[in-house]
DNA sequence: AACATCAGTGCAACAGAAGTGCATTTAGTG
DNA sequence: CACTAAATGCACTTCTGTTGCACTGATGTT
């Protein structure tokens, strides 16, 4: 068994080979993912499969959802010591305006707020755009 | 000329039938609203017209955009002092999950954030979702 | 091995929001 | 009033996300 395959399992996914390629997929990249960049990637894929194996991965913890602002919901695998389950890994994502690439900043958390009164936080989303660093070298 | 038509034309917008109702229907609300809420607001409206005033009204600054994470935009009035054109005013927003509404939290800036080595930012979104100050009451 | 069962997949269709092209109306200007 | 440009109305398209249903393939049991 590959070590893919062992951590879907872990996660009490059933590693079939759709997700494997697309586990593998979206581990070859370092940027979050769209539905339909995968589409791309398999012509052969079937979007509805796509679909469901993204929510199934977020249920289970693989991976995250992100709304970047461009209104196309991204995903990104979770990192290891990810807690996104439980809304415990607040980091910030970065969307670059240029290659339109939106990265997982893990180490950069949300920091605390404080809100008004009566206001009861559960959740938090920090985008930030600009350039990416590799847009900002050329 | 009332105070709403000023306001429009300090802007440069002129103050149609269509735009007045509109502006005066967002100020009448202390919440953001979308497109949708507006088409309902007046049953006689035209979606097109309606989507092209919220733009103008972007565009000159009267209005934001607000991207609460429901990937449905909603809109709301800037703040007299509010430097939206300009990316200056990062004031934070709220989402409640109980109501579904979105409000802006003027007071509440944006924190600044340290990014790593290559990154510019031009922009920064900051959405808090949980129980608003109404539905925590009860 | 045959069977029952259920998760996973493929196909089709739908929903909602956003956006565009073009004809028509409306409002400002001389 | 006549002219012009902006604003509006209508039709249509695109794109993403979503669901229903039938089929397939794996799993586990007798
Ligand atoms: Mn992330
Ligand atoms: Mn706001
Ligand atoms: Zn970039
Ligand atoms: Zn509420």
């Amino acid at each position: 068994m590959t070590e893919i395959e062992k951590t879907l399992q872990n996660k009490s996914v059933r590693p079939t080979a759709m997700r494997i390629l697309i586990y593998k997929y979206m581990a070859s990249k370092n940027t979050a993912v769209a539905l339909t960049d995968i589409e791309n990637a398999f012509d052969k894929a079937e979007r509805t499969t796509l679909y469901r194996t993204l929510k199934t991965f977020e249920e289970k913890g693989l991976v995250h959802q992100i709304d970047d602002g461009t209104n196309i919901s991204k995903f990104a695998l979770c990192e290891p010591g990810c807690n996104c389950e439980i809304d415990q890994d607040l980091h910030l994502h970065f969307h670059c305006g240029n290659c339109d690439k939106t990265v997982c900043l893990t180490e950069h958390k949300i920091p605390h707020i404080n809100l008004p009164q009566g206001y009861v936080a559960e959740d938090a989303n920090l985008v930030i755009k600009g350039i990416c660093d590799s847009c900002s070298q050329h």
